[in-house]
Order: C-alpha cells, then structure tokens, then sequence
DNA sequence: TTAAAACCTATGTGTAACACATAGGTCAAA
DNA sequence: TTTGACCTATGTGTTACACATAGGTTTTAA
C-alpha cells in the first residue's frame, strides 16, 4: 500500500506516516517503476504499535529503541516496564502541577468576577495577576 | 543591573533573561562604554509578572500580548480574563487525559508483574503493549 | 485522447521556550 | 598582567509533526 492508503488506514496523515518512516520507525519498499514507497501488512501492524505505544506516553525515541530491540530479536518487554514504571510518577507529577493550577486559575476568577480593571499605573501592570496569590489590592480602590 | 544579576535575582538563567529581552517583554538599556545591557528595576518587576504569569499557565506570546496592551495605556485586565476562562476547560481536558492515562499505565504494570517477557515472533512486538488494553496474551503462554 | 485533479517525491521551514555551543570582546582580582 | 568570570551576537538542537515548494505520476472525466 502507498502512503495515504497507510495513513488512512491509521487514521494519522501522511505526514506522519512519512515522518515515522524517515526516523526508521516503519520500514517501506520502493516500487521501482516510479519510486513511491511501498507498505506491507508488517507496516500496518507497526504503525498500530506505535500509535498505541503514544498513547502509553512513549517518545517516538523510545519506541524506536523498544523497535529495534524486538527487531534484533531481544525481548523488548523488560525495557517497556522499565519505561513506564520511571513515567508513572511523572505523569503523577504532572497532574499535581495542573490541577495545582487549575485551583489556582479558578480561585482567581472567582476573586476577579467582582474586581474593577484596573490601569497599568507605572508600579503595576495588571494586579490580576501581580496579586493572583493574594487578590486584594484591586477591590481596595487602588485603580490608576 | 547586568543579564546575570537580573537573573539570579529571579532565579532564572541568563539565557531567558536573553530571551525575553530579545522577544520584547523586557526592556534593556545599552551601556555605552561596552554594550552590555542595563536593566532597571522596572525590568526586575515585569520580570516577575513574566514568572507569575507563566505559572498561571500563559504562554510567552500571550504575556507579550498582556504586556503590549499594558504599555499602550489600556487596561489588559480583560484580556487577562479572557485568556485565563478559555484555559480553564483545556487545563480540565489535559487532567482528564493524564489521568486516563495513568490508570492505563498502572493496570498495564499490576497486570504486567505475573506475565513472562516474550519475545518478538514475526506476528508480535511486544505483547505488553499490543495488548495492553486487554492484557490476556502473555499469561496464556503464547510466546515464542 | 488529453487535460485536470489528485496523488507522489524530496527538501526546507515553522512550531514553544528556552539550552547550549562558538568566537570573540570586557572586566575584576591575584 | 594574566587568568577567570563575565559579556556580546549568532547559530544550532530539542519534540512530533504540519505545511509549503517544486516537480514527477497516476487516475479520472470530458
């Protein structure tokens, strides 16, 4: 199959397809009577992996290791629970972070919903933000 | 004060201080006898808004916008509200995925702890990932 | 049959927010 | 005075693609 006909198939753009394939992720064929790639049943299956592989939250780098370590003939599993046992307490990160400011943002629109817009006033220049932490100083008339 | 000094005042590296400058959220002076920029207190204070800013979540160009407004004599509070009450849902959105993801991950790892590694067999790579989603294969000694 | 639409190719650029390297000038201390 | 720590500008690398360009190929429709 011809690369949009990968894509497709995928649900990914040809871009994409091209991309992985430039990074030695997917191999390809040439046909060649007119040098257009050519992608066997192997490809397509690749291609799954791999797009299930991102949603674990590998790099495109990291599955090419664990590619070519499967293709080298090495279990690559060992090297897949490694990965994801070191991404669990990073994504675990991440969301304290996020939801850190979420709480954050959502306490000070609350604050903000009764606060006048205040004037960049030369020592200020939006103490909705300057006093996001603790916002006051904007319902205590200090406009420009 | 010099690129350095301003930097470890707000513990950043020099680089961003560069950064900023060169992007046009801060402003710096030029020493004449050598070319080395001269920032002033003003800058110190926009460059604090700059860190407050981006840990609210802002994006560098989005502060540049709040800043540009601030400087041209308008209040940029409502943009500022703006901004922040379309970030809200899509803050919400990403803690969703990381956390659909991160359960994936950890009932991919419990179930992974009984399953033998396989090896790599033509029609599978690694059945820790192919199959994560229904994680059967491995346990039913279909390996290599 | 032919011409246009739709595909393919390779190459290069852009994205976000910096980090790092290079090459060379400047300044403070020993 | 020399050495080390600073400064300058410029260019490159990072991630995972998207998009543009220029040109060859294949398919479809008039």
């Amino acid at each position: 199959m011809k690369v949009s006909e990968l894509a497709k198939f995928a649900d990914v753009t040809s871009e994409t397809v091209r991309y992985y394939t430039r990074e030695g992720l997917i191999i390809a064929s040439r046909n060649p009577n007119n040098g257009y790639q050519e992608y066997s049943i192997e490809a397509r299956r690749r291609l799954r992996f791999i797009q299930q592989a991102r949603e674990l939250g590998f790099s495109v780098k990291q599955i090419k290791e664990i590619l070519d370590q499967a293709d080298s003939g090495d279990s690559p599993c060992p090297l897949v629970r490694d990965l994801l046992s070191q991404k669990v307490p990073e994504i675990r990160q991440q969301i304290a972070q996020l939801q850190s400011h979420l709480a954050k943002m959502e306490t000070a629109l609350a604050a903000w919903e009764e606060m006048a817009d205040g004037v960049p006033n030369g020592h200020s220049i939006c103490c909705l933000i300057e006093e996001w932490e603790n916002p006051e100083c904007c319902s205590k008339g200090d406009q420009a």
